[in-house]
DNA sequence: TAATATATGTCAGCAATACTGACTACATAA
DNA sequence: TTATGTAGTCAGTATTGCTGACATATATTA
């Protein structure tokens, strides 16, 4: 009986050298075209965040970033002098900053994430709807813990 | 006929997002025990991979984790001074340095991949094999681009 | 064997990204 | 009105990354 060995221990060992492995390759991919933008991988993870988050606040990207406010402003305050990202006060609660790309924003995004979308769509062609549902799926359920 | 939903746009991009959380989460579980002794995220990932692959070659784990070797160095050094990683001459091409954790990092790694671990852990655990075995052939198709 | 190439290590300086602590401004809630 | 919550800012520091230059040992090639 050994249906549950994907729960053994060296399974899970390598599942997450796995997940740094795909991060660090797939979010090294658009290193070139930031480098032509001045951008660094913490703009890199703060548009990508803002970009499947429109309208998000302040207090919710650095929970999202586990960073810090100070560190997080650094980065945004440049993001917003260059009109990549533009504030707009909570209509609801006024203290709060809600985040949007620009059309700029959007644009440079379509850039950034060019390369690491094509190996994404690459990686997924050669699997069926199941295996990229699955694999949402069980990324899912290790965030939400 | 929409039987490639999942190669759309805002799909990739929603994946693209939940890899960064996942790691940005999972990456973020050992925090207290590293502080504890005095290791931060750049030793954490070079345990990790010197943990999945004993005896990689330094060359190997410059590019695995895409830095430089002068960056590799003060960290790796550190480790081996601690005694969590040691150093073999190759057998073959003696000019080449082998890595290994030692029984005492092989103590700490328990310590520090524990949280990340029991998170995968409990992720699988509400999924079944198939599930399982479908996340990590995407993922290492997602790698390996 | 002598010259060259490769794998690793090291020194020095610099840049980016993160941290802590302290303080301010403003909006909301009690 | 007072207390709390959200965001911004200033100053200083730590960690992690980079480049360039040079050293050492081993392997390969001429």
């Amino acid at each position: 009986m050994n249906d549950f060995l994907y729960l053994r221990e060296n399974n899970i060992k390598e599942i997450i050298e796995l997940m740094l492995e795909a991060y660090t390759e797939s979010y090294s991919d658009p290193y070139e075209i930031l480098k032509k933008n001045s951008f660094g991988r913490a703009h890199h993870r703060l548009i990508c965040t803002v970009n499947t988050n429109p309208g998000i606040k302040v207090a919710d990207l650095i929970k999202k970033l586990k960073i810090t406010k100070q560190s997080l402003s650094r980065v945004l305050q440049e993001l917003i002098k260059d009109k990549i990202i533009s504030q707009s006060k909570g209509e609801i609660d006024g203290r709060q900053r809600l985040l949007h790309l620009t059309e700029k924003g959007e644009k440079i995004s379509e850039e950034i994430f060019h390369t690491q979308k094509e190996r994404i769509l690459k990686a997924f062609k050669e699997c069926d709807s199941q295996e990229v549902l699955n694999f949402k799926k069980v990324l899912k359920k290790i965030i939400n813990n």
